[in-house]
DNA sequence: CGAATACTTGATGAGACTCAAGCGCCGTGG
DNA sequence: CCACGGCGCTTGAGTCTCATCAAGTATTCG
């Protein structure tokens, strides 16, 4: 089952935007119709580091990423930041419960957004079922997505954390091992609960045990998934 | 509004169980009737450290705690554990988006929960708008916390974590200050990602400050909150 | 080419973990 | 009633991992 969310640009055209998968809430097995419903938003871009929202901003709007990478995060007292998650194309980010956003959200790289008014929407929801489901199953599914990274955080040295990271952004990129980071050793130190140096540090003992390999800084190549895998359970 | 699941008991008497305070999820100033509605489930008591469910196993039922404390948590291949989230009365776990839980549950006191069958759930979200929306809501609302324990795991310190944990434990239970533990050291240490001497070292170090008093081991009395709350942010 | 930025590497230290012992509470049984 | 274990909690000593501070190197961009 797929829903795609359709734009209408600001010149008034309408296209058609890669659809959004989702996970089955339950029945997984039923065949659903792929029917799409389409809301109309607004095209919006960003450079990177650029603030798409705020901690305590109205909750206004939700977003669906077109392009490039975003990450979602909090900023602590001491000038630290945690970052939640990160989205790439196809993922849907600031959808929140209460009239706030609790995160702030930034562009990772350059990149695209679709902003989806939510007024309107809790409506729109309750009078169609594949609307309202959809938007379960995304709840659930971020749901599920915190608790793994919590489990990450909570336990596991940073070489786990690093191989976790690793796997994960490999499970996203391509199958052949070679994962482009879109983001900064700062923001995956703020994702993993690390500093920068010690990132850069597990990543070299990494490729000295000869499990990753760093042609540039930002180019991993996984030439030992299992020995990553090994590592964290 | 609130939604309260009744309970079908073993002996065929419907008994209706405390309702289930939520967030609303958007337009919270709407006044909605509070209509109730009603789902069956079975009464179960669990001894202290006795499993609900284990991880892996088939998502047929999800539960709502009645008395006592639930613990939902994940065991590392080195035998560490990482709690997910204690839930006390009225609170509702072991809703899944996929077909398995991805968690155990366990008993952390003496507790009853009431178990409520998944099947056919999907169909009655699907007709009953309230349904569906309380649902969406507790996911929503599941998030939210998800992201707060996030938070805590990444950054901060063991002062920082212990003393967030007792906040939030001082929140839940009376506003006197007096806070009663149901769970052990050893639990506090898996929710915050901490061994049992840090915690205990670290509640002795509170103790020795005038931050907190420990008549009993389990019994925490929150003397200056202020102190407590500086430490986080 | 030079400067800024991002990343790496090294030295040192603080905080948390590990191992180990001791304490206190509580239920059991003599 | 008190001695005895068992268990959970506390405390101590030593170690280790990761954070911090500080250079040094690579890469990008004007």
């Amino acid at each position: 089952m797929s829903v795609s969310l359709a734009v209408a640009a600001k010149n008034g055209q309408a296209a058609p935007l890669a659809t959004v998968s989702q996970i089955p809430w339950a029945n997984p097995a039923s065949a659903e119709k792929q029917e799409g419903f389409e809301l109309s938003g607004a095209v919006m871009h960003f450079a990177p580091d650029r603030q798409i929202y705020a901690e305590g901003d109205e909750a206004r709007s939700f977003y669906k990423v077109v392009s490039g990478v975003v990450r979602t995060c909090r900023f602590l007292s001491d000038g630290r930041r945690q970052i939640d998650a990160f989205y790439m194309a196809g993922e849907v980010f600031g959808f929140e419960a209460g009239a706030d956003h609790r995160m702030s959200a930034e562009a990772v790289s350059d990149c695209t957004v679709v902003a989806y008014r939510r007024r309107g929407l809790e409506a729109m929801i309750a009078h169609d079922e594949k609307l309202g489901r959809w938007f379960f199953s995304h709840a659930m599914n971020s749901l599920a997505l915190a608790r793994e990274h919590l489990l990450l955080l909570g336990r596991g040295s940073a070489a786990q954390k690093i191989s976790a990271f690793l796997l994960e952004a490999g499970e996203r990129e391509g199958s052949d091992g070679v994962v482009d980071l879109a983001m900064s050793r700062q923001d995956i130190a703020d994702y993993l609960g690390l500093t920068i140096e010690t990132v850069s540090r597990t990543l070299s003992q990494l490729e000295r045990d000869g499990t990753i390999k760093l042609p540039t800084a930002r180019r991993v190549v996984l030439k030992d998934r299992m020995a990553l895998r090994v590592l964290n359970s």
